[in-house]
DNA sequence: TAGATTGTTAATCGATTAACAATC
DNA sequence: TAGATTGTTAATCGATTAACAATC
């Protein structure tokens, strides 16, 4: 069960899963099925079928699955059985918005650390964290370790601080600046943009 | 040329390659082959010239694609050519974000409205907009005919406010809110739930 | 003209679906 | 047992890539 053998479009899927199991153990529900889950995410019984089958056996014929057990499975899978710590660079609106998201917890992820280059911002305070200066990303984030990274910075900063986000070894950045990042082999990207998410479903309106 | 004709996965990359474009463009570039532009987005050459030429012939041979042209072919396809009117429910902090927002107005979109179901909030600013008690999504919406809306409340709250902006005329919904949303056909849901960009690449860290 | 690059066709590759034996 | 549902195989469907004639 080699990394690269998995299709990327399966991982992408099985954290769509894992939230609405989630969901449906957050109702009270203690099993379920691949029909049931595939209704509540969209896609077809054989899919999530299939997709699970590319990393085990976790159902039982007649009775689907144990819903405690799949959610305890998909975060090993995804590495969320542990919490990743994050940082955040760009103290505007949307990594102050990030900064304070009560949602990460018990997803795996926690903040840690947030930068901006604003004289007026470095040193303050938001939520529990001081405001580093941007200048300090290479040494702060390559001393702390940390792997992941959102980048909430205008377009014009963006290239600029994920090579430094880069140099300083981080691995996986959720960009949310308006631009195509260029990245190192090795370094994965996933794409926010509000603007990308609208302009997606005008094409279809009347 | 129907709409149903075109796969949905030609259309989700457009948005792409007019952000890229209009990234040359304000770099002062003038022209750009369907080699440069697949470089600079991360796809193939012939995946470009494979999507463009779904909509029309928009290059030449020998010389490429005249940007502004193809901004301009590329918007009208998209049909933000125009401006969308959008609502924002939950003034949270993302939804607060999203109402201060300054990427959208060159790119399709205008904040109209935004609503609160928080006493506290109703009645209040936020930017130049009076905060909207939610009680009145349905016939505030219904009256202005805005189609548009991002949705910034709480997981719990996500569905009901979502029926009601189906009952209210909304054809677009950008989702926030960490659920997967069940919709009658012919609405359209994107997601842009962080804790899953950031999940979709755990996988993958060492 | 010579070089570059398009739009398109056919070939390849990959993903989804349907069907069903196995079995809880 | 009978009904339900899995995991898997083979068939289908769809998307990407390679190649190239056309032509700027």
């Amino acid at each position: 069960m080699n990394k690269q053998d998995i299709p990327d479009i399966i991982i992408s899927r099985l954290p769509i899963y894992l939230r609405a199991l989630r969901h449906m153990q957050a109702g009270g529900k203690l099993t379920t099925s691949s029909q049931e889950l595939g209704a509540g995410v969209g896609l077809s019984a054989a899919q999530i079928r299939k997709d699970l089958s590319q990393f085990g056996e976790f159902g039982k014929q007649g009775t689907g699955y144990d819903i405690a057990f799949l959610v305890d499975q998909l975060r090993k899978i995804l590495r969320v059985e542990r919490v990743w710590d994050v940082v955040v660079v760009g103290m505007g609106d949307m990594g102050h918005a990030l900064s304070r998201y009560q949602g990460f917890s018990d997803r795996g992820f926690r903040v840690a650390m947030v930068f901006d280059n604003d004289p007026a911002k470095i040193g303050g305070q938001v939520e529990q964290f001081v405001v580093l200066d941007a200048k300090e990303i290479v040494t702060a984030i390559r001393k702390s370790g940390i792997k992941v990274a959102m980048l909430c910075v205008p377009e014009a900063a963006a290239q600029g601080v994920t090579n430094l986000l880069v140099e300083a070894g981080i691995k996986a950045i959720l960009n949310y600046a308006p631009i195509s990042l260029s990245v190192p082999t090795g370094i994965r990207v996933q794409y926010l943009d509000p603007s990308i998410g609208l302009q997606r479903m005008t094409y279809y309106l009347e």
